[in-house]
DNA sequence: ATCCACCGTCAAGAGGTTGTCAAGAAACTG
DNA sequence: CAGTTTCTTGACAACCTCTTGACGGTGGAT
């Protein structure tokens, strides 16, 4: 099991020490934002399984970055935290597509089985939709456009695609895609990936001779990068 | 809001006391069975709304009594409880037709919020009528038209539009049709499920040859659009 | 600089998947 | 129990995807 990334969000120093060292005690990887802005960028950049949202932030407050970020389709889990007890806090947090929330203050344990009950319910192993460029591609319904434009994947296109975006940026060897994608017992040769990949080059690639998405690593394999 | 009841299973007394006093401090309305059998009986006779299941039982499992229950198609909303963190008594009770799981020990605070949670997510799934197109269909009494002229369908056909709205959007595996409809232990064979997918096409489709609402995702399964 | 393994491209055959139609089995209904 | 509806299965044809081969170009090690 590759290790979950935590992005934390929040401003005030001692808190995010807290966080992050408990966090990385339990295995987490993290990222940390300390204004709104950064965390908008970030959710993006980074792509973690869930996200910890202070909702009083300079620059863009808690609740704004958890709209925006729907607003623009990422689903990503949030929990969010908040200092006050309030419970409009929590109605709006919640309204605006939090999956939970956490009152200050809070207990460490608390946090840490509240985290996971998040990556849990929201079944956080299997990325459904992913953007990149001018592509979105969503994994349950078999659909994908690129520029607004409808194309058509095949399902091997699919788990090809979706098992390099889940290891996006560590290079994928062909036997590793037949191993996990075709079963350990296949039969297929290397070649039959690298034709699968050109064609998914001739499909999602602005330039596929040039690709920009998926990156040949010579005679170790292939990287996903977006 | 009238109280939400909800049948523990588990036999030790004092988890029996521990549960009860939290769920009856909720307001919840609280029933109880200590053993597989009584359970099952339970869960016909209370209707509840969620039902709590431990897997060590006597006279019969919690993993027996869970399938037992999805087989007789009743499709309360499971939360079980082990107290072995074997991935394996997971998977087995997800594929039983749990909706959830938790690990003894756990914390009242996370049992809670899951039991919250699993209402929520469930409480919103069943569809009463559904329209598309020029057809209207009524799940509960089972009529259904398509430009004002009433239509015939089958208990079959009902179920598998059904689930398929509900998950509309998605693709849905032959597999997981039998499962979730046919039951766990179905004999039948995949093409069972498309002839039913043709027969409803026939009578839902203005042009059953080019369908707009149920399509076919080659190699995958079927998803409704509409 | 050269050579050889590696990779991109293209196309065609093999193999698996689905639509269609119909008949037999099973489950209801009166 | 007979009649009817519904469900399941089978055969066949059409279709789509996957796989493989050949050939030429590229990159990197020596």
């Amino acid at each position: 099991m590759t290790p979950k990334k935590i992005l934390i969000v929040e401003d005030e120093p001692a808190m995010v020490r807290l966080l992050r060292d408990n966090f990385v005690f339990e295995g987490y990887e993290v990222v940390v934002a300390t204004d709104g802005e950064t965390a908008l960028h970030l959710a993006f950049e980074e792509r973690p399984h869930l996200i910890l949202l202070d909702i009083m932030l300079p620059k863009l407050d808690g609740l704004s970055v958890c709209r925006r970020l729907r607003e623009r389709h990422l689903d990503t889990p949030i929990l969010m935290l908040t200092a006050r007890n309030l419970e409009q806090d929590k109605v709006t947090g919640l309204r605006m597509g939090a999956d939970d929330y956490l009152t200050k203050p809070f207990s460490v344990a608390e946090l840490l089985a509240r985290t996971e009950a998040v990556l849990r319910r929201t079944g956080q192993t299997r990325i459904e939709t992913y953007r990149f460029g001018d592509m979105v591609v969503n994994f349950s319904s078999f659909e994908a456009t690129k520029a607004g434009q409808p194309i058509d994947l095949s399902p091997r296109e699919y788990e090809i695609l979706r098992y390099l975006i889940e290891h996006r940026g560590q290079v994928i060897s062909r036997t590793e895609m037949l191993d996990r994608i075709w079963g350990y017992d296949s039969q297929a040769l290397t070649r039959t990936v690298d034709s699968h990949i050109a064609n998914l080059r001739q499909k999602i690639e602005d330039v596929p001779a040039q690709p920009a998405y998926i990156q040949t690593v010579h005679r170790i394999g292939y990287k996903f990068t977006g």
